[in-house]
Parts: C-alpha cells; structure tokens; sequence
DNA sequence: CCGAGAATGTACCAACGGGTACATTGCCGT
DNA sequence: ACGGCAATGTACCCGTTGGTACATTCTCGG
C-alpha cells in the first residue's frame, strides 16, 4: 500500500503525515533493510516529500527506530487478545502454540524486522527503553497454564515458561524468517496450505507431548 | 582476521588471492548484511585490492553469490562429520540434536549469511542450483535413528525426519539468529555458560519425549 | 632468456543517497 | 481578517560507492 487511507487529504495534518510516513517505513525497512531502504523510496510512496522525513524523525536512523518501537507495540498490542481461558491445561497449551503459529504468520512484515535488528546486532533496540521486558506478558500467561496444569498433576514440574516461550518462538519465527533457504534446500513450500495445518498441529504437539507426564 | 594464512606471500599467486577475497567478503557481508557490505571495505581488508574484486568474480553481486555457495559448502562438509552410530536410537536422537546445537553456535557467520539471505527472500540462493537438496545427508540420518526407534517400538511412527529436521533446526537457528532481540527482550544471555548447558539440554530433551511411545 | 599473457595496481568516474538551505503556504488564535 | 508559526515543497550539495580504463609487472613455457 502506497497510501495509508483513502479519506480526504487535508492540507495540512501533522499527525497523519507523521503516521503515514512511519507506516510506509516500516513497509520499505522490512522490505529491503536498513542499509537496503532508501529514504527516497520511503518518501516517494507518500504523499508526502523527504523533507519530512527530517522534520518528523531527524533522519533515517531515528526513522528506523520510530518503526521499530511502533511495531514492537502493535505486536504487543495482538498478544493482548491471546485468550486461552475456558480451556484446561493441556489444550490451552496447545491453543497457544496453535495460536502463537497463526500469529506470526499473520505479522510477518514484524518478523523481518526483528531479523534485520538482529542482523544489526540489536543495537537500536537496544536503545529504546520501553521495550525492555517486554516479553512478560507472554511469560505470564504460559506461567499460568503451566501451574494449572502442575496442580491438576498433568504437567511435569521441572520446566519452567521461559523454555516454553523458547521452543514455540523459535519454531514460529523459522517458519517465516527462514522460509526460503529452508524451502529451497529441502524443495517444500512451508506455506502451502496442506504444510501450514500440519505444522500448525505439529508444534502444538511437540509442546504438549514434551510438557505432559508419563 | 584480516589475513587468511601467514605462509610467506608469493607476489603471484591467483589461487591465494581469490581465496583470501573470498574468506574476508564471507566475514564482511556476515557482519553487514549485502546492502551494508562496502567493496572496499572487502578490499582493503585483504592483502590485495578492489580490481581484483572484479577480476576474478565480476562484482559485488556475483562475489555474494560465491560466498553463499562456498559456506553451505562448507556446513555440509562439517555436517559429515555427525557421528551417532553407536548409539541406540533415542540417544542417538538426543545426541544428534545436541551436536545440532552445538554446531550452530560454532558457525554464528554462517547463521548470519542464512538470515541474510533470507531477507532477501532467498533470491540468490535460488540461483545456485548446486545447493538443491542439500538437505538430504540431514535427513537421511535422522531417517535412519527415526527408523530404528520405531523398529525397537520406542519411537512413535507418525512422525517423520522432515518435521523433526525443522524442530531442531528452528531451535538452534533460532539461538543464533535472534540472540539479541529476545536476549534483550526477556533479560537473558543465550549464551552465558550456564544458558548454554541448559538450553542443549533442552532441546535434546524436546525431541526425545516428543518422539518417545508413551 | 625472452616474449606473451595472466595477474595486479593506480587513478579515476558517474550515479547514488542521505541530508540541508531556503522559500512558501495554509491554518489557527485573537 | 490577519499575523505568525507550523507544516510543506524545491532544489541543491557533497561524500560515498560500485565499477572501470589503462598502465604495469610477474611468471612460465618454449
């Protein structure tokens, strides 16, 4: 999308040309990385100029952070809506492996760009503050189903939420960060319908099968 | 390293040259991504200079291209080496995904290559139609123990190599490939020596009570 | 020992790319 | 209704970067 909406285009909106120049970052970041992207191109497809690129951000750098902050937030935003409740131990873990796997499927524009900082060595993210622990809410909830499931003697007792989130991240983030040397190399689209509902069941199984007591 | 060897430097030596731009492009397009690695700085690292970029591979591009091809050459050499005979299936599946482990933390560079590419949407990679189905060796392995665990009705037999490849690949890929986003995330180092016993452990741990009958 | 071609070095170029100086215009408060 | 400033546009700058023209030198076969 080269617009952000279609409604009327007032004059003069600072917030809109704001949001619609980090909305097209982050597409161009994702897209191409950072030393790939191009501040011409990110301007070009708003409606905007390059000029306020620098007027909003201060450049193409503090533009890169503004993206990744913001997607970190909308990302965190989606994981509010996880919602396992009604379900016992067992399903709802794997619900939420289920889950976790549509969802990074979903946002995959998200996932390139946690690849791209790491490409960087995290060395932006690291500046921004707020992200720090962000990843408590998801341990929370894991660390919910696993005592539940420990009460109702279900789940063995010496694995803690942070391997959980471990496995079922890196399963879900390999699906779609490494989708094409991974497909090239063993010739199978991880993506073709037929692959997704399987290996959608099979991470739910792994966790739940290793999680279980015997 | 800047210097591929310290033998004594032959004036002419085309064999020499080619390999030493070859060994310094692999480490700066690893640490830089394509877009972030500068040609000179490729030359300028190596003993010799930039015209011999172009002479021997034609371009930046095609010098990219030599790389990748090169460093998967080189994993899968190392992958011969995997050696689990010994063992009776399930720990030969525990060692096996252990050494897995193991080995990608000892090619981070080559982990990095693979992300790169990867955003780039493997466009390169499918040009070298010398790495397809590179996979196999991989997967006949773990055919094998796979097939001796369910003859010794250990192992169930609804899952195949394939899906237990991408488990463990994720996992140890993942280790590498987002150590600072989620180290930085969630407040730990991956690969503080006790995160590093624990997180081999783990995932040994992952596959064999996933594979187990119960 | 010599000539030819392979291998290498030097100096340069043109396009690109991030960034900015300066002019202008629309909007809001009074 | 107008003045002032926020917001925007235009045109340009200059260091960087991939790539090359041309000269040179080493080496090896005959």
């Amino acid at each position: 999308m080269a617009r952000v909406s279609d409604q009327p285009i007032r004059q003069r909106d600072a917030e809109r040309t704001r949001a619609e120049l980090l909305a097209v970052a982050t597409e161009v970041f994702a897209e191409s990385g950072y030393s790939g992207a191009r501040v011409d191109e990110i301007a070009e497809r708003t409606r905007t100029t390059k000029r306020m690129i620098y007027y909003y951000f201060g450049g193409k750098e503090q533009l890169y952070l503004a993206v990744l902050e913001e997607a970190y937030r909308g990302i965190r935003e989606a994981e509010r809506g996880l919602d396992v409740g009604e379900l016992g131990p067992v399903e709802a873990m794997r619900r939420l492996a289920e889950l976790t796997y549509d969802h990074h499927l979903e946002h995959q524009a998200f996932i390139r760009l946690v690849a791209i900082e790491n490409i960087h060595r995290g060395e932006h993210i690291q500046r921004l503050q707020s992200l720090r622990d962000l990843g408590q809410p998801a341990m929370s909830l894991l660390d919910e189903i696993l005592e539940r499931g420990r009460v109702e003697g279900v789940f063995r007792d010496d694995v803690d939420a942070f391997d959980v989130h471990l496995i079922i991240s890196a399963y879900c983030v390999f699906q779609v960060a490494n989708q094409y040397t991974f497909g090239y190399l063993f010739s199978r689209d991880l993506h073709a319908p037929e692959s997704r509902t399987h290996l959608r069941a099979l991470i739910g199984d792994v966790v739940v099968s290793w999680l279980s007591r015997r």
